[in-house]
DNA sequence: TCATTATTGCAAGTAATTTGCAAATAGGGG
DNA sequence: CCCCTATTTGCAAATTACTTGCAATAATGA
């Protein structure tokens, strides 16, 4: 159905794997629920569906998924310890992060390429990836809450 | 004597606490040791000096550093559960990670001001910090190990 | 249907970090 | 310079997030 399954079932066969409940549960629970969420989410939302589904199934799942390239572990700044999995897409996926509601966005930003490009010419190293996090006021709490106050008698 | 020593000072005074022994020791560390360093390395090295300094006091003073917004940790890809503490200087302090050899360095990246400038423009939102992390082979690895291979027959 | 072997659930184990608490000590007041 | 007191420390135990061993389960190919 979902790309990430399709993607998933081919790895699958590919290693002589299973494609289990479980497994199937776990990816459709990935793409429906938000982006990035921890192995404790995924956990919490699938077992609505499979009460029997254990945490570390979760867990080993989601790290398969990472060695097939097709998930991407990751930590943001005011969420704790937990790593939050992000569907892995193509390049340029990146990140903003409201530093007040902590809300966490997914970000074009388009010019991140150029960017990589012009670092490695520089430095003649080689760049396959980029991750680029914003941090600031999301609309939202930019409004309710008044940015930095400009001069002040 | 150093910026990041002064400032802690200037924390520590202006919030009635003590400038101890230890949170010299730790400070001094931090800006000996290279960049990003954990807090198992901070605590191995202090405690070259003060072979008494407990871990403990390395994570709450690395704490308070970061409350005090002197500090940030951070964690980095392939480098396991531990966290990082970068000395929170200017903006535009961004990240390239060696994929192969996980070496970590520095990176120019002053484009990203721009990036960070457009992206707020464009969706009504306040950005305040950016974090740019690359990752690809380092020079050296980039020689030692053949890159993808371009076409092959 | 059956055998094979990948995968799961469970419970115990780890590693990194945090915390409670009594002992130690910085730094202001005298 | 010494004392007083609140802040900080060391230690050990606790917690958190994740991992692993192993017997039971179940997905596939024959």
């Amino acid at each position: 159905m979902t790309d990430l399954m399709e993607r998933a079932r081919a790895r699958v066969r590919a290693a002589g794997g299973r494609m289990t409940g479980q497994r199937r549960l776990i990816l459709e629970t990935l793409t429906a629920l938000p982006a990035h969420p921890t192995a404790e989410e995924v956990h919490t939302r699938a077992a609505r569906r499979d009460p029997a589904l254990n945490l570390s199934t979760v867990y080993r799942t989601l790290h398969w998924l990472e060695a097939e390239g097709l998930v991407e572990p990751r930590r943001f700044r005011g969420h704790g310890r937990h790593d939050h999995f992000d569907l892995a897409g193509a390049r340029g996926h990146h990140h903003f992060l409201c530093t007040h509601c902590h809300r966490l966005l997914e970000c074009d930003a388009p010019q991140v390429e150029a960017v990589s490009r012009s670092y490695a010419r520089r430095h003649a190293v080689k760049v396959l990836d980029a991750s680029l996090v914003l941090y600031g006021l999301c609309a939202e709490c930019a409004i309710r809450r008044a940015p930095v106050r400009r001069g002040n008698a």
